[in-house]
DNA sequence: AGCAGGTGTTTTACTGGTAAAGGATATCCC
DNA sequence: GGGATATCCTTTACCAGTAAAACACCTGCT
């Protein structure tokens, strides 16, 4: 039974401050670690398609909501600033994977719309980074994975509720 | 039983592809949405120390391991790239948190250690920081968070075996 | 000794995010 | 109608990270 890192800070602290609680960390701390590495790592199939994690979200959202978005949905959707899709948008709008038409009743709106070859990407992209990612997770049982998503599921609606109501 | 937004997020999928396997999305999504949350939330405590995570970071690593580390220890400990941690040094030393040291055997090397009003920080913030993530998980059960922590720690040890490796 | 090559740290150039200010447009209400 | 106000998006200024080059120093070989 090897110890993760987390595991090891956690014994490291337990000597500095015996007593103190330090559980937390096992769930934030891990939580926080797993996400560093798989952002490291997550990159692979979004390599060769030359996007980058944050566009492949941006084109994720416009596809499976099935509809345009304007730039201020496409933050809310991809928990981001408004700043930042700005800056997404134009470079996908010169590679031409999206295309912006301002509404003719509202001026001040943009909407953004998948290309032909914007979906295409997405569509080739999307299976390739699950079957990666399921990749990843294949040390995992069947029963394990399942488990662990109830539980991330659970821990994310507290989260939500509790963290999440001043993002609007 | 309301749903998280990565529930949301994979039955959007299922209607544009039905059938795909999305649940990598059930685990790496969450574990995602969950990091994010935590890293916009988690400033509470530190904000009053003045403190950034990542200078936390630096600052607990210098106290958990006990002793002086070098930059490269410290970057290697807190999983950021060397140059990140110059910068976090050059801020630490001017408030006075951390000292340096250059290796009198070896003079390329420096040696970080903490000062007593350094020790003092970390100290103080260290248990305020642990009670603040008590609070954030305090709507799981005491059961449901010793099993999360011990799923994603297996998950861990997966990734850091499967993706840690070239991480040297 | 002296040079080739390796290691530890910092610097440089760049990327991609944010907050806050700014510009354009719509809406409300007198 | 027309000014106050709100909304949507973009721009600006800045911050923190990275990769790669640069720098400084050590070590081993001849």
């Amino acid at each position: 039974m090897t110890d993760d890192t987390v595991a090891a800070v956690v014994l490291q602290w337990q000597a500095v401050h015996p007593g103190v609680d330090t559980s937390p960390m096992e769930i934030i701390g891990r939580i926080n670690r797993c996400a560093l590495l798989l952002q490291q790592a997550e990159s692979a199939p979004l390599r060769d398609a030359g996007l980058s994690r944050a566009e492949f979200d941006l084109l994720g959202a416009l596809r499976r909501t099935g509809r345009d978005l304007t730039p201020g949905e496409l933050a809310r959707e991809t928990f981001v600033s408004g700043a930042a899709v700005t800056k997404r948008l134009r470079q996908l709008t010169e590679r031409g994977l999206v295309e912006r038409h301002t509404d003719d009743r509202d001026r001040r709106m943009a909407h953004v719309r998948l290309t032909e070859a914007g979906r295409e990407v997405i569509d080739t992209v999307l299976p390739a980074q699950l079957a990666f990612e399921r990749g990843v997770l294949a040390g995992l049982g069947a029963d394990r994975r399942d488990e662990l998503a109830g539980q991330l599921g659970e821990l994310l609606i507290q989260l939500e509720g509790r963290l999440g109501m001043h993002r609007r």
